[in-house]
Parts: structure tokens; sequence; C-alpha cells
DNA sequence: TTGCATTTAATGTAATTACATTTAATTTTG
DNA sequence: CAAAATTAAATGTAATTACATTAAATGCAA
């Protein structure tokens, strides 16, 4: 099905409508379904970004301000977020001896091996796009990207 | 910048988990477009979503599971969506004569007016997207579609 | 060094979303 | 037809997000 069939809409004004709706429509999809799949493990789409980020700086200590900064959702509030990681004993947070007013995370044992967890359903996931090719992947990736660059600025 | 700069990080565990994030990323991005857009007209992306849907449908009345079904965020609750546009007089709500369970919204003049406004900026916005060319969008939204179809149920 | 601007994170709050439940109407089944 | 199952929408609520503000630490300028 297209576009057009999910969201039985006959037409769209133009090309680009129809693509920025499909963009917005599929990025909905795609975090749903990282939701139901992150849902057995008691972790949100959010959460699990933070922590894969943790991880991907090789256990060195990361402020909250350069988490943000990798965030896939730029909105949501990456001290809270920590909260509730830390509620769950999955990251320690301790002031940064550098400066002061930043706060040092750091993802705990447990939170490896949580993420070691969902990696193997991850991968499973991932892997039923594998059909597609590395090729339109890229090509994707490069129409996206292209998307946003479009707006020089921010 | 690709979605590697974007998000800082320099590489990706493969070409499909580049491809996830760099959707959910670019939809997330896009939304936020929309919302800095429709801020001074005082809706949200999801209310202007009910407002066009209905606006689709040629003044027909739409129940709000016929809502739901056109909606690019399918979690948003379309029923109070529509008390949010109620309350701001753009649509009118009543019971279905043919089904006294369902009820029919549509769409009021003053929200054919409020579109009408917003299409003036929208179209404006879109436009910047133009120069990416046709061809390209086309592609675009066949290789998203391919995304959800690899999972042909649901 | 003091005062002011900036930076970093946390927090207060209103609005929204997620999820389950409820209510009412309709359809199906025995 | 009556009872049970299903459907449509609304609603209660807990969690999350959006947005502004606050608090504390740092940097910079006079």
């Amino acid at each position: 099905m297209g576009i057009s069939e999910d969201l039985k809409q006959r037409t769209f004004a133009s090309e680009t409508s129809k693509s920025v709706v499909n963009i917005i429509f599929t990025g909905n999809w795609m975090m749903q379904q990282m939701h139901d799949l992150l849902k057995p493990f008691g972790l949100t789409p959010q959460q699990y970004n933070v922590l894969r980020i943790l991880r991907g700086q090789q256990n060195n200590p990361m402020t909250v301000l350069a988490i943000t900064e990798r965030m896939m959702d730029k909105m949501s509030n990456a001290s809270r977020l920590v909260d509730k990681l830390l509620d769950k004993k999955l990251v320690l947070r301790r002031e940064c001896p550098k400066d002061r007013r930043a706060v040092d995370v750091i993802i705990l044992p447990a939170g490896m091996t949580l993420l070691a967890e969902i990696d193997l359903v991850q991968k499973q996931w991932e892997m039923t796009f594998g059909g597609i090719g590395e090729d339109k992947m890229d090509q994707l990736n490069i129409l996206l990207d292209e998307f946003r660059n479009v707006f020089s600025n921010n």
C-alpha cells in the first residue's frame, strides 16, 4: 500500500505535499514499531535512544547537553529522561568535576545488559528491512538529508 | 548536513539502522517545521490535519472514526482533537442520524477561512522543497512506502 | 574583583498522549 | 425477541511533552 491508500486520500495537491505527509506518516509509523518492540522491556523509544547514545560513548560520561545534541527527538526533555533511567537504575548521574553546572551521566552494567537483550530483537526487526537492499537505503538517506538541508539554517 | 552530522554520530551499525534513524529524525524534523508554521494560527499539527481531512470531504460530514482512519498520527485522540476544534468554533458536531453511536463532524466556514489563510503560508513553505524536483519526490515516496510495506500486515 | 551576561540543568505548569475503561447504540446469535 | 457481542465515541488517569522560568555555576568585561 502506498501513502494514498494508507491515509485513504485519493490525491495530493502536489508531489511535494505527498512527500511531506509521507515523511511524517512513515516517521510516526516507524516510531510506533519501535514503541511496540520496546514495550516488553519497559523502555520508551526516547529512553532507549538515550541509553544507546550513552553506550555509543564507550562508557565515557556525557553531560545532559551532549545527550540532547544526539537525540532523535530534540523536544523531549533529556533531564527528565535521565530521571526515568535513574529510577530504573540503568544509569548513574553525578556532578561533572570540570564544570559544576553540568551533570555527567554514565550507563551502568544493568543498562548495558538491557541494551544487549534488546539488540537481539532489534536486530531481528531491522533484518525485515534487509530485503530492500543497501542501494535503496543509501538513496533514501540521501533524499531525506536533502529535504532537511533545504533549510540551510537551523 | 547528513544524518551523521545532525546527530553527531560517526557510524551506524548498518545502512538499515541509519535509514531507520533517519526516517524517525526527519519525520520529527518535518513535524517541528509544521508546528512552527502553524503556531501563529493557534493550531497544532494534529488539529490542522483533522481540519484538512474535513475539508477534503467536500463539506460532507465525517464520523470520528473516518477521521481517525485518515490521520497521519493514528495515536492522537480524534475525539479530543474535535473538542479543541469545537472550542475554536471551526467545526460542528452532531449526532449521526444513520447510526446514533457515531458523531458527524463538519467543517464550518470559519474553519475553511482559517485553512485558506494557512494555505498561503503552507504553499510558500512547500515551495522551498520545490528545487528537489518531482522525480526525487516520487522516488522518496516509493522508498518510504516500501519500508512500511515490509510488514504486509498491520 | 565585582557585576552582568551566558550557560547548564532542573523544575513548575498546562496541554497532550497513552492506555484502559465506560457508556450508549447497534448487530449478531440462540 | 432477548441476551451477548461488537462498535463508536467519550472519558478518567497517569505519563509525557511543550514552554517558560528558575537556580546555580561559569565566563567576561569594566
